[in-house]
RNA sequence: GCGGUCAUCGUAUAGUCUGGUCUAAUACGUUAGCUUGCCAAGUUGAUAACUCGGGUUCAAAUCCCGGUGACCGCACCA
């Protein structure tokens, strides 16, 4: 009896993984200042990303009828004054004199005063309550600095003045601040969902873990709007009532149920929000995160951001612990009443002749964390064989080519065979090394599929199909091949 | 940002303590042949590194100082 060994891998496997094959890598890496938390995408990477985002339009964006934006990374102050981000985004820190240790300011007094400091306090009620509780540096008692502030947001220069602007910290405030516009323009009816895939920017102290934490990445970010009047009216609850969920709740429990017995016992406020987090648990699923490995964290009050009601983290088991993914939060109208008081625009609109100031429900994933998961849960050793399941769809190609040697015609007729995929399958062609190895190089990439040319294919018109995950050959005629692929995608 | 540990070909290691045959080695990888012809075989070549800057010294991968980065801990994580 074959005894199959199959070994998980863990943070450093994926890191190298994704270095030595063009993945991932630092950016800037030949300079000696290159800054921490700032990676390219190689040509692997490039794909793979595309890829994992065609679903999301697909099984997401398009699914519901979303409409999709493209926004400006760089936004206008009064952007951030409205949102909130320039008081709330902002730490008030403490430096040590001596050693340049940094302290939370508020923090700090709360932990030495043992009374409740709020971090909404000026700077100088700050340096007020430091030097009545006379604090020093825990670390080597020197006298401290008085408060500054570190906002986490990167700050632009525009123009020969340098007019203040800044980086967005989330791509959604393009999608609040462009909703009067769209609303007027694209006839849309509550509830609409709006999209947008893109970077955002947080300057953050101190960046880890690669693609885990970064101060430039990708959002995937969809805003619900609705009419807070009107939420259980979903007709199309009915496709994720079945779908189960794992919600981790305040209490630490786990509760395992389907949409629709969430919503009745209460355990989700209702069908519209359980619709969303179905909606969510299903795409990363299809995508290869198993329901064992995720859950939904139900945000206890004092953990949630400043804007949101409700809040709801969609999480992954890696091997560096849970890991958000997906932040699902009912920012309510914070964000549009926010932005039509500071601009005084008036923001309602018209639902079945009610005039209203829609409420948001926000589905905001983390693509980088969502693709270093996704191969961290797809990459295993099958035997001595390195192997990277992605579903399909998903792989940085779709197919490879391999003439089984390079006599005779067969490159000739490979090179054929491999012109007549390449505009409609991401295709690779290779033709050095022994065919082994080259099955191997695409397993451990995840491409699904290699195509062999063999002796017997220019006399036959045929070739092989070889499959990644059960190493089974078919033969096929030439003319086959595109059905097959299409066979194996439209699974 | 702080503290500790660390940094050598694409990757993993040797060499550093005790400065000098280090003209930096080995394996895997990559690559060009030969061979083979459906699962990382063999064989002959090739490829490619001392993190950056400064200092000590007749001589620095090796010792000293600083920068940058990585890992762990603290803090931070909208």
């Amino acid at each position: 009896m074959l005894i199959i060994i199959i070994l998980i891998m863990n943070y450093d496997d994926i890191q190298k993984l994704f270095l030595e094959k063009g993945f991932f890598f630092p950016s800037s890496e030949i300079y000696s200042d290159a800054p921490a938390g700032f990676w390219d995408y190689g040509p692997l990477g490039v794909n793979f990303k595309n890829k994992f985002i065609e679903s999301w339009r697909k099984n997401i964006v398009r699914r519901d009828s979303m409409i999709e934006i493209d926004g400006s990374q760089i936004l206008s102050k009064n952007v951030f004054v409205a949102s909130g981000h320039l008081d709330n985004f902002s730490d008030p820190i403490v430096r040590c004199n001596e050693c340049n240790s940094v302290y939370r300011a508020d923090r700090m007094i709360t932990d030495i005063s043992g009374d409740m400091i709020s971090e909404k306090l000026s700077d100088a009620e700050y340096d007020e309550k430091i030097k009545s509780l006379d604090i020093k540096c825990l670390k080597c008692k020197n006298s401290l600095s008085s408060v500054s502030r570190f906002n986490m947001m990167y700050d632009v220069g525009i123009g020969p003045k340098g007019d203040a602007s800044y980086l967005r910290p989330e791509t959604c405030q393009n999608i609040f601040v462009d909703f009067l516009r769209l609303s007027k323009t694209m006839r849309i009816k509550l509830p609409i969902g709006i999209a947008q895939f893109g970077k955002s920017f947080r300057n953050e102290i101190s960046p880890r873990q690669s693609l885990l934490r970064l101060r430039e990445f990708y959002q995937a970010e969809i805003e619900v709007f609705y009419n807070p009047n009107n939420v259980d009216v979903l007709d199309e609850f009915s496709t994720v009532s079945d779908c189960i969920l794992n919600i981790h709740n305040s209490d630490d429990e786990i509760i395992t149920a389907t949409c629709n017995e969430l919503v009745n016992r209460g355990v989700l406020p209702n069908k519209f929000i359980a619709y969303y987090l179905g909606l969510v648990q299903q795409f990363y699923t299809r995508n290869g995160l198993s329901l064992e490995k995720t859950r939904f964290r139900i945000l206890p009050d004092d953990d949630r951001a400043f804007y949101a009601t409700h809040s709801f983290d969609f999480e992954v088991l890696t091997s560096v612990g849970w890991l958000e993914l997906v932040a699902c939060n009912n920012r309510t109208d914070y964000d549009l009443s926010r932005h039509q008081k500071i601009s005084g625009k008036d923001l309602q609109i018209l639902d079945n002749e009610e005039k209203v100031l829609p409420h948001v429900f926000e589905i905001s994933m983390g693509v980088d964390r969502s693709l270093y998961s996704i191969v961290e849960e797809s990459y295993h050793k099958d035997g001595d064989r390195l192997l990277l399941s992605l579903k399909p769809g998903l792989s940085p190609f779709d197919v490879a080519i391999f003439p089984l040697s390079n006599k005779n015609d067969l490159p000739s007729f490979s090179k054929q065979i491999f012109n007549d995929l390449k505009l409609d399958f991401q295709s690779f062609y290779d033709s050095s090394g022994s065919i082994g190895r080259r099955y191997r190089r695409q397993d451990e990439i995840g491409t699904p599929m290699c195509i062999t040319i063999d002796f017997d294919s220019i006399e036959n018109n045929d070739v092989t199909i070889r499959y990644r995950d059960s190493m089974d050959q078919i033969r096929v005629p030439v003319s086959e091949i595109k059905n097959k692929l299409l066979e194996y995608y439209n699974n």
